[in-house]
RNA sequence: UGCCGGAUUGUGUAAUGGUAGCACAGCAGACUCUGAAUCUGCUUGUCUAGGUUCAAAUCCUAGUCCGGCAGCCA
């Protein structure tokens, strides 16, 4: 097969793509110009695997000065709906990208595509065959061992035209007939056996309507609609390869304004994810998550939810890059990109998921005062924020230990901590329920230490967080951890299987008030916890805060020596 | 066993005949009012075997292994 891109590599800084594309510009290949497309059929929400090839193919054209297409490909009635063409376009505009000229329709093209293949029948290189779906699969051969041609295959073109304008007027039942390209049952490449180009589908499309009940398939449709909007790179992944061949030949065979190149990369894998559409799909039609856009899906609809950035992301396909090698890149890259993202900008707070009271026996009832707390300290400039103490005030359980080891920096009675931006606090005593359970602890403070530094210069190695009862904002806490358990859930007999349990865990405590009204998509670093993300499910009276991402954590490792990495 | 691709440290990715580099992860240390961030250091790699060459991840030959392809899906 003469390959355009065999022996292209990429030069320095530019991946494999881009070097072809760059050379296309330089040799003066289509007048110098480039025009790319992101062609998803309009079948389920987009996800982290689509947003490299966003990047990829918008990102492109941006780079070299070119326009970049969206198109729906949707010649397949039965499976897309208009929810999810305006979920794409949403996922894409959020993800920073924008598509030049108007939303574009492969359904758009079906009376021009109709032509195309009455063309193709009258110079003999299509024809309309009758054998059945389980016929031809017995004609077509298999990979090793060659096919046979269809006895309708010299069918003359005037009877192929008759029947194919039949089909479109709707005179047969699906299955009756398909029109097929007339190309080489001998062919080493499957795709290259006569393959089947238009079929009868009786099913509204949810743009056409009832126009049509013969839809194209893909080979046919795919290339010249790159070729109708004068797409010069057409980009793909790797399963394509083998259609390339088709794509040229169709392209070659019909009077078209252009022939664009199609390059296909490897698709992203990410570890303890599922990419595939029709898995994610099940999912949601099962009820195993809330929908596609639950903070645990992969999909930008859910990682949006989730907490992540636009910017992280694009950050993230960028590091990933672009080869032809089908990679497993490990979820932690992801996790690296938007919390580096999120530590740059995002303001902190104080926020108590587990609660346990602590009573500072010496500090006056009903007094209170306020700390003032840096916003961001990665970001002056963000300022500071107060933050109102009290005698009695949370902490979280993780941070009190009764019979602590001496690893452990943090509250045990009779140690001594510093509360974040407050002062100095030391545990005295603690009070157990019936069950002999830790309810509360009985403190002592420091009243030199305010502003968190002792005066006599000792040093207090832990520093926790805590909230003030008094003000203290109750809040719902959703605590994600990834869908699976599993490195590689889709290669499992049963991706279900390997479920996590435990991804959504959520628990009730307690916020500072300076996130009181904070809009859904507000995010924030519940200092030493992690970052987190508003929800839409937030009211009034409790807002929701979704776990974007754990902060990393020495002190569990330390704890519990790796499992198999925390999420 | 047919065709088309692919193979660089644990993971991902550079090096276009001339010092195998970067990021993530891991480990060790420094710093620290977030066990975070930051900083420093460290470990680990060219699938194999031949060949060409002063010099090979790169070029040639032969193999090995992995992925994709037999929808009237895309």
């Amino acid at each position: 097969m003469p390959s355009e891109n065999n022996g292209a590599r990429g030069g320095p800084g530019l991946d494999f793509v881009r070097a072809i594309v760059d050379a296309d510009v330089k040799s003066g290949r289509n007048g110098g110009k480039v025009v790319t497309r992101f062609p998803p059929e309009p079948n389920g929400y987009l996800h982290i695997g689509h947003a490299k090839a966003i990047c990829l193919d918008f990102g492109i054209a941006r780079e070299f000065g070119g326009r970049c297409h969206l198109r729906m490909d949707d010649t397949n009635p039965s499976k897309e709906d208009e929810e999810y063409v305006n979920a794409i376009q949403e996922d894409i505009r959020w993800l920073g990208f924008e598509w030049d000229g108007s939303l574009l329709y492969a359904s758009d093209y079906f009376p021009r595509l109709y032509e195309f293949a009455v063309a193709l029948i009258r110079a003999g290189k299509a024809y309309v065959c009758d054998l059945s779906q389980e016929e031809f699969k017995e004609y077509r051969g298999a990979p090793n061992k060659p096919g046979r041609e269809s006895p309708c295959r010299n069918r003359p073109a005037g009877e192929s035209l008759d029947l194919f304008r039949r089909m479109k007027d709707g005179e047969f039942e699906e299955g009756r007939y398909v029109l097929r390209a007339k190309i080489d049952m001998n062919s080493p490449n499957i795709h290259m056996r006569d393959p089947a180009i238009y079929r009868i589908k009786k099913a509204p499309h949810h743009r056409t309507g009832a126009a049509w009940v013969i839809y194209p398939m893909y080979d046919f449709a795919h290339c010249l609609s790159d070729a109708i909007e004068g797409i010069t790179h057409s980009i793909c992944t790797l399963e394509f390869e083998v259609h390339r061949p088709l794509y040229d030949w169709i392209i070659g065979q019909l009077d078209v304004p252009c022939h664009p190149r199609q390059i296909e990369f490897a698709r992203l894998n990410l570890s303890y994810t599922i990419m595939s559409k029709r898995m994610l799909q099940q999912l949601v039609n099962e009820k195993l998550v809330s929908g596609w856009d639950d903070p645990r899906m992969p999909t930008l609809a859910g990682m949006r939810r989730r907490g992540y950035t636009p910017g992280a992301i694009r950050n993230f396909s960028r590091t990933i890059g672009v080869t032809k090698f089908e990679s497993l890149t490990d979820v932690a890259l992801l996790e690296h990109c938007i919390r580096s993202d999120l530590n740059k900008t995002s303001p902190r707070v104080m926020g108590v998921i587990r609660p346990l009271k602590a009573v500072i026996e010496n500090y006056p009832e009903g007094r209170t005062e306020n700390f003032e707390a840096a916003v961001n300290p990665e970001d002056p400039s963000a300022g500071n924020r107060s933050v109102p103490f009290s005698r009695e005030i949370y902490i979280d359980r993780d941070d009190f230990m009764e019979n602590p080891p001496k690893s452990f920096f943090r509250l045990a009675p009779g140690r001594e901590v510093r509360l974040r931006s407050a002062c100095l606090l030391t545990c005295r005593d603690v009070v157990r329920n019936g069950r002999g359970e830790v309810v509360e602890l009985r403190c002592v403070y420091d009243p030199d230490s305010r502003g968190g530094h002792a005066p006599d210069g000792r040093k207090v190695k832990g520093t926790i967080h805590w909230v003030s009862a008094a003000h203290a904002l109750e809040a719902e806490f959703r605590l994600y951890d990834r869908l699976f358990n599993a490195e590689n859930p889709a290669a499992a007999e049963d991706f279900k299987d390997c479920l996590n349990p435990a991804s959504l865990q959520v628990a009730r405590g307690f916020v500072e008030p300076s996130v009181r009204g904070a809009a859904p998509g507000s995010r924030f670093q519940m200092e030493r916890t992690g970052y987190f993300c508003v929800d839409p499910d937030s009211t009034a009276e409790l807002p929701v805060f979704n776990r974007t991402v754990t902060l990393k954590d020495t002190w569990e490792k330390v704890r519990k020596p790796a499992p198999s990495a925390p999420g």
